[in-house]
DNA sequence: GTTCCATGCCAAA
DNA sequence: TTGGCCTGGAACA
């Protein structure tokens, strides 16, 4: 998946482009037809990101709760109010990042969305314009007290409003620091720290120079604290520019030639490859069914 | 054309 | 721990 960046870019463009509106929901695909039913026609309050998850609110006090998964994303379409990009969601199109509205919407008058290309599973439309789901992990009709629970399952966010300041910090270091299995793990794990997804969690490990081998438990305190802020750092780097920048500008260069930014990450998917920092072999493994990424010399202990 | 692979996650074994 | 879900771009033939 498109990480927590992603989802909360998500939520900011639903609540410009379809807050306050009322919207035709439907299934083209048929698999979420009857979830669909029961909120066609209702108006969208708004949306929120929680980590990974993304919630629709309608004023039938019903939500939509979403979950991409590794493969889903969102296209959006519309009239000239209808600012914003145009997908956003599983990273294969162009790299890792998000593709751009063309602009092309001002010389052809709006004339309602298209036809839908593929599996559908939700689609969205407003006056102003259209938003078409597809293969998502979690897409169902929720109610509030069943969206507390899926809320209250997950550890904090680092893109919460508050989170530079709030106790996020606090709360996340209790949760990586009571647990005895690998901070490689436990950085994925969405209980203790939702939103991180295995980019984010190898270059912030790298970042601060820890091991993804050392258990939670051994993490001190101030350590805790430095991936905390360093997660909300990045993570709000990445909301604002819409793919994910883990590299200083000095290090986004190989043997002198400068690097595409959505290319140049320290370690992740460059196993073998020279450490942008040591020249390092950068080591890679399996970690809970994922690749991990880390440079032994620069993430010693 | 086919196979592989991915920024997730869950249920089943 | 493993397989399955589900999509599409990239890599290979």
């Amino acid at each position: 998946m498109p990480e927590g960046h992603s989802i909360h870019r998500l939520a900011r463009q639903f609540s410009s482009v379809f807050a306050g509106s009322r919207l035709a929901v439907t299934s083209p695909q048929g698999r979420f037809s009857s979830g669909a039913a029961r909120l066609d026609g209702q108006v969208l309050e708004g949306a929120e990101a929680h980590g990974k998850q993304l919630f629709l609110r309608f004023d039938n006090d019903l939500y939509l709760r979403i979950h991409l998964g590794l493969y889903g994303a969102f296209d959006f379409g519309g009239d000239e109010t209808f600012a914003g990009a145009s997908s956003i969601g599983a990273p294969r199109r162009v790299g890792e990042r998000e593709i751009a509205g063309d602009g092309a919407a001002e010389d052809t008058a709006y004339a309602g969305p298209p036809p839908p290309r593929g599996a559908v599973r939700v689609r969205l439309v407003s006056d102003h314009g259209w938003a078409d789901l597809r293969g998502p992990t979690a897409c169902e009709v929720i109610t509030e007290p069943e969206r507390a629970a899926v809320l209250a399952r997950l550890g904090p966010d680092p893109l919460a409003a508050n989170a530079a300041e709030g106790d996020g910090g606090r709360e996340f270091s209790e949760r990586l620091r009571s647990k005895g299995s690998p901070v490689g793990l436990l950085l994925m794990n969405q209980e203790v720290l939702a939103g991180v997804g295995n980019v984010y969690r190898a270059e912030v490990l790298f970042r601060r120079r820890i091991s993804p081998w050392r258990l939670g438990r051994d993490i001190s305190e101030a350590e805790a604290a430095e991936v905390w802020a360093e997660t909300v750092t990045l993570m709000n780097d990445g909301v604002r520019q819409g793919r994910i920048i883990t590299t200083e500008p000095q290090d986004r260069e190989d043997a002198g030639e400068p690097v595409p930014v959505s290319e140049a990450h320290y370690v992740y998917k460059r196993t073998g490859l020279p450490c942008r920092r040591c020249g390092t072999a950068v080591a890679g493994t399996e970690m809970g069914a994922r690749k991990l990424y880390w440079c032994p010399t620069c993430q010693a202990r």
